[in-house]
DNA sequence: GAAATGACCCTCA
DNA sequence: ATGAGGGCCATTT
């Protein structure tokens, strides 16, 4: 059982992956947005660690995930390079376009 | 248990 | 744009 405050990882990771899956080529998410999404608001930082141990397979689209500025993961050179295959625009300093390309979650207003 | 660590986030200068 | 500073919180030293 968990106790107060602590935290099931492997079902977070789970929660995790399966709200990346959702997130469509040319888009991407940020961390904290998929915390809060996922019912821990505070915890884009536990985000970051879940993505971490993403196997670099097909299955969960890592290479869509950025920070809350559009910056690529440190960890992961090739982010960038994967993105741009997808149509993703980045800014002249090396920032993903988030007003373009960020993914909205609800889905109101679809491309 | 204290201190450091990290694919984070925000504001201000 | 860049950097500093504070806040955040589970995990690892």
């Amino acid at each position: 059982m968990m106790l107060g405050g602590e935290i099931d990882f492997s079902k977070f990771c789970a929660d995790v992956y399966s709200v990346v899956q959702q997130v469509p080529a040319g888009k991407v998410v940020t961390y904290g947005l998929i915390a809060r999404l996922i019912g821990y608001p505070r915890h884009s930082r536990l985000v970051g660690r879940a993505m971490a141990i993403t196997p670099h397979d097909f299955a969960v689209p890592a290479w869509r995930v950025v920070n809350a500025q559009g910056r690529t993961a440190p960890i992961f050179p090739q982010q960038r390079q994967m993105l741009l295959d997808e149509g993703v625009t980045f800014t002249k300093s090396g920032f993903v376009n988030l007003k373009a390309h960020l993914w909205n979650p609800f889905d109101i207003f679809p491309d």
